[in-house]
DNA sequence: CGTAAAATTGCAACATTATAACCTAAGGAC
DNA sequence: GTCCTTAGGTTATAATGTTGCAATTTTACG
């Protein structure tokens, strides 16, 4: 589901939400209070938010929270693969296809905010094409573009 | 020059001053002793730096340092195009080829720090791909990539 | 030259993002 | 229940980056 397109956002959390839920029974981890509503904020919608931002609506919402609070429940996140961290925002957006280890690649729209994440394949055939010409064995990557998206070019 | 192999390095120095230098004249902006001393510390190697590491060694220089003085003249080589950011790590690098807008991408090496500049055509090639499969109208991109490098797994 | 405008730097304070250390509480195993 | 592990609360602090304003230097130009 692109971020930039019209959608049931709904969608979106409910299935993320419960993807999350079944890595933590399979992996024998806990889906804590904390760490799901952290989660459900960073899916509110696909724009990447900062951890203060999230830290200041679990405030609001009654959460004794601090920075470690967000940040512990972030890096939870992060590790079961549910989360990614854009780090030319220092910010978190929610994954798109959980479940097995991958290399974040995003597209970020400089007019709706939305993130989308790149398809694994055009990465990987990078990498492939970087192993090959140059020697580098990449073990992990990280792409952050910038740009307008086919959404925003279409209605502006 | 891959960072990643032996070389010259006070050959990479000469030369990045020496672009900077004329970059600046072209353009009519001034190359301060701030600025070209901190060209200079990016350029040590080939590793990122970060700016108040940078700071730590305009200090002991005896410049009367405090961070704006850091990031003013950081801000400045950046949009001169000789010094690139690379937000994972916080961190400046020189840049390999600049005098001409392009986007960054590099190959960090986790045994021995050095960040390798990726080829433009190949960065381009993939934002080719982006638009044709998905319409997304790139701007501008950063990546970051970390593995070993060909040097470091030779000897490793 | 001399002066005004612009660019650069010095400086102090502050903002934002992230982590450390230590303790308490909750949950599960036996 | 008791022990052990994990999670969260709390305080403080580290690391990175910015704002605003005054002082200085450089440049432009009459």
């Amino acid at each position: 589901m692109p971020a930039s397109q019209q959608h049931d956002h709904n969608h979106c959390i409910t299935t993320a939400m419960d993807t999350a839920r079944s890595l933590c029974e399979e992996r024998g981890l806990r889906m804590t209070p904390v760490r799901r509503r952290v989660l459900e904020l960073v899916w509110q919608n696909h724009k990447p938010t900062g951890a203060y931002d999230l830290l200041a609506q679990l405030t609001e919402e009654g959460f004794n929270s601090a920075p470690p609070t967000v940040y512990r429940a972030l890096d939870f996140l992060l590790e079961l693969g549910v989360v990614h961290r854009i780090s030319s925002l220092n910010a978190f957006v929610g994954c798109d296809h959980p479940g097995h280890e991958h290399d974040t690649g995003f597209f970020i729209c400089k007019e709706c905010g939305n993130a989308t994440e790149l398809p694994a394949s055009e990465i990987k055939k990078l990498h492939e094409t970087l192993l090959k010409k140059f020697g580098f064995s990449i073990e992990s990557s990280n792409h952050e573009l910038t740009g307008l998206c086919q959404n925003c070019k279409a209605t502006s």
